[in-house]
DNA sequence: CAAGGAATTCAACAATCGTTGACCCAATCA
DNA sequence: TGATTGGGTCAACGATTGTTGAATTCCTTG
């Protein structure tokens, strides 16, 4: 029985790594079973299926624990040191590309846009004590991922440059002054 | 010959209006080829393929002559207008909803990232005198396309209501008022 | 060693996908 | 009228998908 959970925590990391950057329907089973390791099979005895392994994925995705140490004051620099380095590390599962690969999804597009507010959303908004401002600065957050592949191919403002940076930050900072 | 224009003409519209909305991927041909009323052979006939399909459906998808008609002064309060307008009539594609669902798809991810820089980015880039003002601006909008569905179902700010049409302001204008 | 249950694999399933070539219908032209 | 061509349908293909139940290996226990 424990040989079992470690081979279940295997399918879920690379289910997690797989799905969230590449999107939930464009990755099969066989190819994250066979990334772990094992047979097709495991996933739907484990997690009841493909929907299944994705929900499990999203257990603790927005890591609210270290969201409750921020205040209004440290939030912007916090995301952008997100922003400035985990986007790029394709093995290292961001939860911008969760959001971005996934919300609009048919099939988990419901669970994705609901584990965002409860997990993200509404933290969020209790600690700026203002709703609007929290999804104004989710907004911008998620525009800017959105938008990084094209401004990297097009020579714009690279990741990982502080142009980059300047401009995370600058469009963080408007979200959270705005003002209805 | 005539005859297979028109026929031609409803595969491309039916095609940009489901691709468009729903994304490249979660759309099969069949369906396609049911809303405009014919058989499926037809696409792989008049577009070669899906992809061919698909790729038709991004001529001039911009309005490239509309975009020219505008101004530093006026292009804030167009993109306000469409983002008021266009967004929650599911049949009528959205330029905003193409670069959402498909910008990030595996098969044409990359035909979208390069009609949306060739046609849409480079001339706003032209026009605003600024790469990083044009990328960021496209990064604003995007944003607020991507999490609109999120705001809209946790009841901030609904499409459609003053309080939104002052979110888009606000985050489009800071895009512009950014400084290097 | 033998037995039994857990862990995993294997093989096959039904469904759906994009694509293709053969076939059919209607309009045109000699 | 009869032949021809463009416009469209039909049926089938190979491939891939998620899922399932039986078979098999592995490991522990008696």
């Amino acid at each position: 029985m424990r040989k079992a959970d470690a081979t279940r925590e295997r399918l879920l990391t690379e289910g997690r790594k797989l799905m969230w950057m590449r999107g939930y329907g464009a990755v099969s089973l066989r190819e994250i079973a066979t990334a772990a390791g094992v047979d097709v099979a495991l996933v739907s005895r484990y997690f009841g299926g493909k929907r299944g392994l994705f929900e499990a994925t999203l257990e603790g995705a927005f890591a609210q624990e270290a969201l409750n140490e921020l205040t209004p004051d440290t939030i912007v620099e916090a995301v952008v040191t997100l922003f400035a380095t985990a986007p790029r590390n394709t093995d290292d599962p961001h939860v911008m590309r969760l959001i971005v690969m996934n919300a609009h999804d048919e099939d988990v597009g419901e669970l994705v846009r609901a584990a965002q507010a409860e997990q993200f959303q509404e933290p969020l908004a209790a600690m700026l004590g203002s709703a609007e401002k929290a999804a104004l600065f989710m907004a911008a957050a998620l525009g800017l991922s959105v938008a990084e592949k094209s401004m990297h191919l097009s020579g714009i403002a690279p990741v990982g440059t502080p142009t980059y940076e300047a401009q995370v930050r600058h469009m963080l900072q408007a979200a959270l002054d705005f003002s209805s």
